[in-house]
DNA sequence: GTAAGTAGTATACAAAAGGATAGTGAAAAA
DNA sequence: TTTTTCACTATCCTTTTGTATACTACTTAC
C-alpha cells in the first residue's frame, strides 16, 4: 500500500515560508546587533555629535560606537558632516532612508514595553 | 560671567531618547540573532518538527536550531510538545505570547522588502 | 545488511561581536 | 601646568556565534 508521503515539494507551495523568511534576513543582516538600533534612536531625537550620541545610548564603547557608525552611513542610514571649525565637529543624522526606520522602530519599541510589563509581572 | 553650560541633568528631560533605547533594549534581547526571527516566522505557518524547521530556515545547522529553541521556549515563545510515539515526534508550536510577535515581524518585513528592491535598483 | 528518518548531542574549531584600557593631537579652560 | 573636550584609533582580551563532522538509539523500508 506504502501511501507515498505527500513530499510538499511542488514549486506552487514551496518556499511560502522562506519566502517570507528572506526580507527579514535582509532587514536584520543592517540592524542586527546590540547598538544599530539604538543610535539610530538617538539620531531621531535630532542630529548629534559623537560624544552626545555616545552619552545617550547606555553602556556603548566609543570603539563600538565608531564601527556602528561606519557601517550605518555605509548603509546610507546614517550621514556624517565634518565641519572644520576648530576643534573640528562631526555631526551625524538620518538619511531620509534611516527615517523609513521609523515605524519599525516604534512597533518593537510598543512591543518592548509590553515584554519588559509582562517580565515584571513575572517577576 | 562663565554662563554654566546648560547641562540638561534635570531629570525632567534627561533619557526622553534613552527612555524609548530601553524597551527596544529588552526586545533584541529577546529577539537578536540570525536565526530567532526565521525560526519564529517558519512557526506561523503551522506548527513544525525539528527536522521540518531545519528544513525550511535556509542555512541553518542542528546544532543553532536546537540551542535557538530552548532559548525561544525558555522566554514563553515557543512551545515544546513531545508525543510518545514510535520514533518520538517532537512539534513545536508558537505559544500565544509568540503570536504577539506577528505585527513586529510583519513590520520588519515590508521594511526589508523596500530595502531588497532599493538595492536592487542601486545594485 | 544498509540506508533513511526520528531528534537531537558531542567535539573541535573559526569567525564575529563586544569589552577594557590607553593613546593621539590640537585647543581651550582651570 | 594639568585637565578637559573633541573624535576618534589601537591593542588585547573574552564571549558569542557559527561551521563541520561525527555520533546516539530506535524503527521502518529496501
Amino acid at each position: 500500500m506504502a501511501m507515498e508521503k505527500t513530499k510538499e515539494t511542488h514549486p506552487h507551495t514551496l518556499g511560502e515560508c522562506t519566502k517570507s523568511i528572506l526580507p527579514v534576513r535582509d532587514a536584520l543582516e543592517v540592524l542586527s546587533g546590540k547598538w544599530k538600533l539604538p543610535i539610530i534612536i538617538s539620531l531621531m531625537f535630532g542630529n548629534k555629535r559623537f560624544s552626545q550620541i555616545a552619552k545617550e545610548v547606555p553602556g556603548i564603547t566609543d570603539k563600538m560606537l565608531s564601527k556602528e557608525l561606519r557601517e550605518l552611513e555605509s548603509n546610507d542610514l546614517v550621514k556624517r558632516t565634518v565641519y572644520d571649525s576648530i576643534p573640528v565637529v562631526v555631526e551625524y543624522s538620518l538619511t531620509e532612508y534611516g527615517h523609513s526606520l521609523e515605524i519599525v522602530i516604534k512597533t518593537l519599541r510598543d512591543w518592548g514595553v509590553a515584554h519588559r510589563k509582562r517580565m515584571m509581572v513575572a517577576e
